[in-house]
RNA sequence: GGAGAGUUGGCAGAGUGGUCGAUUGCGGCGGUCUUGAAAACCGCAGGGCCGGAAACGGUCCCGGGGGUUCGAAUCCCUCACUCUCCGCCA
């Protein structure tokens, strides 16, 4: 059985943000609240079962019992240390009652040094165990354990109704003038379009588009970085399990963003919000650098998948009770941005052993390609509850003045290339022309792109 | 890229080895006064971890990390960032 969110609210109110002050090392990394953790130790394991992720609980709660102990013992010898200390300050300096009293604590001094090496090593492991639990599920994802076993949640449209003539994408005459992979091929590597032309303006109309859509929908606009450092990549869980995923700019100590949600969740990292400025949305353009080690076939023809692509994503910080609510709103959002580019989709609910390490509910959007006769993902929408802003350090103040971490949430809205696949090929006429939806027009000015 | 100066609580700004987690001012919150407000006066106010049902107690945190010392905001090393000047540049 799963954990409710409404439960788990209850216990995250403890503060387990770690300063671990004798380490002196800042402990962000986390994610299941501690107090929470120990706690509900039974029903957490078998509910992180269920996701495709190996964890040892065991082997934690015994550091986790070790660390407690060591932490009581240093900190007695540092209260006593501490006590000694206010004594010496009133002594003459060089009275034989202040040698001696010097000669005692120099013991006390190694001892505790001592013991500090202990604690730290202890620590290490326990933070690695720590940081090793994946977030759980919620009760309402479907336990299953691939992605077979993910629900179909919604759908629009009928992919039978796409046109007639639709031809995979990279198919169509002329496409490869107007997403030229060749050229970017020599000019930068595979999976490194240039979009020229009409296409060009098609892909910008795009983004114009979900922008306009995000503001209308209470998003606050953003343009951030698309290079970030290590410690935003740990926040947003990049680092260290998926560093192979993205670009590094060694001289730099720099990451390529994979997906805005990076940068623009760490925007908030290490703050406190007060509860009435919760919830806040975000929307931002990026385009998103993935390196993408194991790839073939089918997946990455044309514009399946790509090194370099545009995407537009939303991110919320919100209540820990709004969580789930806030969830079906973004996902609703992102849906309606296909209905109204005429494109049909399929929401999957995502089952326990398809939904990722840091996520406790996950929908992926998928858009109905009609000439690869397939539907491709075009976004995803996650409730990290506090999983991820535990790490990033993003808290707010609540009713009672208590502190708590907030929860964060968010979306593709959209992820450009697979869209435009989609309107590439559904409405592809037999004159070799695609026609433009309606809300696109503003920014294309054309009804038609013309190969 | 070169040279110099900095980094202290929401902000400003003291503190150069011993009850300093830190003086003070502003801002914030609560109260007195007021018909109400302002002013004035009084009071409360950071974060992490450990223990505790809680109240509360302990401990750590003065940019990050390391070192010296019985003891570090204060001394040393190192890294990051900020500012000023020079160079380069959209």
């Amino acid at each position: 059985m799963l954990l409710s969110s409404r439960r788990r609210g209850i216990f995250m109110a403890a503060q387990m943000n770690v300063a671990t002050a004798h380490s002196g090392i800042q402990i962000w990394s986390f994610m299941l609240d501690l107090k929470y953790l120990r706690e509900r130790m039974p029903e957490i394991s078998a509910a992180l079962a269920t996701k495709k992720f190996a964890v040892d609980l065991a082997s934690f709660e015994r550091l986790d019992g070790e660390r407690r102990t060591m932490i009581r013992a240093t900190e007695e010898l540092r209260a006593q240390q501490k006590a000694a200390n206010g004594d010496m300050s009133r002594m003459a300096k060089g009275s034989a009652e202040f040698l001696a009293k010097v000669a005692e604590l120099k013991q006390v001094s190694s001892e505790l040094k001592e013991m500090q090496v202990r604690l730290d090593q202890i620590e290490n492991e326990w933070r690695a165990a720590y940081i090793a639990i994946p977030n759980v599920p919620d009760a309402s994802v479907p336990v299953g354990k691939t992605e077979d076993d993910n629900v179909v949640f919604a759908t629009w449209g009928d992919p039978a109704a796409v046109s007639a003539h639709a031809l995979p994408h990279w198919e169509i005459p002329g496409f490869s003038d107007k997403v030229d992979l060749p050229r970017g091929t020599k000019v930068t590597g595979a999976g490194f379009p240039f979009f020229v032309g009409d296409m060009a303006r098609l892909v910008r109309s795009l983004l114009q588009f979900f922008l306009e859509e995000n503001s209308a929908a209470g998003f606050v606009e953003m343009m951030p970085p698309v290079v970030v450092n290590a410690a935003s990549a740990t926040a947003t869980g990049q680092l260290p399990d998926k560093e192979g995923q993205m670009y590094y700019a060694a001289e730099d100590e720099l990451y390529l963003i994979p997906t805005a949600e990076v940068p623009v969740t760490n925007y908030y990292r290490d703050e406190i919000f007060e509860a009435s400025a919760l919830p806040v949305y975000a929307s931002a353009y990026t385009p998103c650098f993935r390196r993408e080690a194991g790839s073939y076939g089918k997946d990455v023809r044309g514009l399946n998948r790509l090194h370099q692509f545009d995407k537009v994503e939303v991110v919320k910080w919100v209540h820990p009770d709004r969580s789930f609510a806030e969830l079906e709103s973004l996902r609703e959002h992102a849906e309606s941005l296909l209905r109204k580019l005429e494109l049909p989709y399929r929401t999957l609910l995502m089952c326990t052993g398809d939904i990722g390490f840091p996520h406790s509910k996950q929908y992926d959007l998928e858009v109905w390609a009609g000439g690869q006769r397939r539907w491709l993902e075009v976004s995803s929408c996650s409730n990290f509850t506090d999983f991820q802003a535990r790490r990033a350090n993003i808290r707010f103040r609540d009713e009672d003045g208590k502190i708590q971490v907030v929860h964060t949430l968010n979306g593709s809205a959209l992820a450009i290339p697979r869209v435009l696949a989609a309107l590439l090929e559904n409405n592809l006429s037999t004159d070799g022309k695609v026609r433009i939806p309606e809300v696109l027009r503003p920014w294309f000015k054309k009804e038609f792109l013309q190969f």
